[in-house]
Parts: C-alpha cells; structure tokens; sequence
DNA sequence: GTTGAAACGTATCTACC
DNA sequence: GGTAGATACGTTTCAAC
C-alpha cells in the first residue's frame, strides 16, 4: 500500500468507469503494471466491490431517518436475532451499535412518511425492543461512499 | 421506470461491473435495448455515478462517529458556511440538516480517537457551533449503497 | 418503434522480457 | 515495472419485424 496504490483507490472511489490507462496515465504509470496493483487491491479486498449509485429523490426515495433503539434483553443472542432481522429489511442501509444512551443506530431510507410509518410498524413488530426514537433528516447536505484516504 | 429499469437498477447497484449482456441476460432482453435503458438511466440522472467501495478496516478508516449539532445561528449564512466547510472534510461522509432537538447530523469516519479529537478540534475551530455531542459506533452491522426500489 | 446481428474500436488480460 | 499481442467487450450502424 504505497503511494500509488492510494492514488488508484482515491479515482476508483470516485469513478468506477475509468479505465485502467486512464488510471495508468493519471499516476504516471504503464498499463499493465497499473492493472496488476488493481487486481491487487481487489485480491486484498480493499477494493470491496463497484456499485452504482442511485438517485433517491429521482426514485421517491427522499426520506432519510436514523433510528436509535435499546436493546430488549442485552445478550448475544438478542444482537443475532435482530442483526438477521435488519439485514433483511431493505429499507435499512446502514446499522450500527453504538456506546452511549442508545444501543443500535440505523438509518432507513423510505419514500414518505407513510412508508415510514409501514417500516416502523414491521421493525416494532418483528423483534422486541426496549426503547425507539426517530429522527427525520430534512436535508441532505453532503453523502460520499469516498473514504479520507 | 417500468419494471425492466427497476431490475437493471437493482442489479446495478449491487454490481456495478456487470456487463451489459450479463444484464440483458438476466433480465431477458438482447444487449442493445438494455444498453439503451442503461444509457437513459444515467442520461436521466437516475444513476447518478460508478464508484468502488473501499473496506474502511482495512485502510486503518475503523471508527464511525455520528456527531449531531445545534445551530450557532439560525440564518441561511451560516447554514451555507457550514455546508461549505463541511464538503470541504474529507472524514464526514454524510451530512443532514434534522429536525428534532438537534439541527444536524454528521457521520464521521477516522481512524481512531486520536484523529476523531483531531477532527473535532477542526471541526469546531472552523466554525461556531453552539451544541456537539459525539456518539460512538463500536459495531458496523449494516452497510450498504443500495436502495429498495 | 423495437429488436437482433454484424462490424468497428477500445479495454482487459496473458505471456514474456 | 514495461511491451506486445489475443481476446472480449462496449458501442455504433443497419436491417428486419
């Protein structure tokens, strides 16, 4: 992980469609050795996976809320059960559990508060929890997947 | 967006290297047409770009910290220096102006306390800030780009 | 207007230095 | 790390339905 190397991950995190000589040219570097520390990276499993990333607003997808919960019982097995649970609900794109007054945060992408309210009902429903609070984002300000690299 | 656009994203949004063929395959069309709908989908907006996504472990990016802040003034300046400012901070990632107690919500990633306290000390030396409580993600359990559509 | 097929240019990847 | 070449892919054009 030299230099170079992180000079490829700062452009592919930021666009996946470059070509390797693309790449290669803006590093000072020829092709093929260029080609090798990609495949490098991704062998590493660095470079975890490209994606496309989607307009939310575009696809009706504009409310962002985090929700905070406590735990219902704090054991292992209870942290399975909902980590399983919250892998399948689409609607949560990322879940965290956290030091301090709330155990979990997750953030949920739904369209409206409606769909919210449908959300919120069959993640209430489907596992116990002790304590739920929501926050609603008004705004995005800033969103990157790019890491300070 | 009929259900073929629907199938392209989702399988775009998962795998970005996909070819287009591969997709054509999978949702059961010959490649031109499914390299037209992809080509509208990103002439649209709707696929907004291509990136890699990074394992943040693995680059020494291990700490996820959700910063939330009340406003120093209520007014659309300073709103707009501080989006200005905060697009600037390559360690916030994400960035909402919220309703409820807090005015905003920041994720945070870096690679330890010791950078996180480098990043607060930026963060509120660059601008007044009159209410930051920090909480701490010990746990990533989720995390994904992709959205339910 | 929508699809399939064929042709061209370019990127990816292998073999070798 | 660099060079040359085979292969596969994206892209465009054209013809058929």
């Amino acid at each position: 992980m030299d230099r170079l190397d992180r000079e490829i991950l700062r452009l592919l995190q930021n666009d996946a469609t470059l070509s390797v000589s693309d790449i290669a040219e803006q590093i000072g570097l020829s092709s093929t050795p260029c080609w090798r520390r990609i495949q490098n990276l991704e062998k590493l499993g660095i470079i975890k996976k490209r994606v496309a990333l989607l307009d939310a607003e575009k696809l009706n997808l504009g409310m962002t809320v985090f929700v905070q919960v406590k735990a219902a019982q704090h054991d292992i097995n209870w942290l399975g059960r909902f980590a399983e649970y919250a892998a399948g609900i689409e609607e949560i794109v990322e879940f965290y559990r956290m030091s301090g007054e709330y155990d979990y945060m997750l953030k949920v992408v739904v369209a409206d508060m409606k769909a919210f309210d449908v959300f919120y009902k069959r993640l209430v429903g489907g596992i116990e929890l002790s304590d739920v609070t929501s926050s609603f984002a008004m705004e995005q300000i800033k969103y990157t997947t790019a890491l300070a690299i």
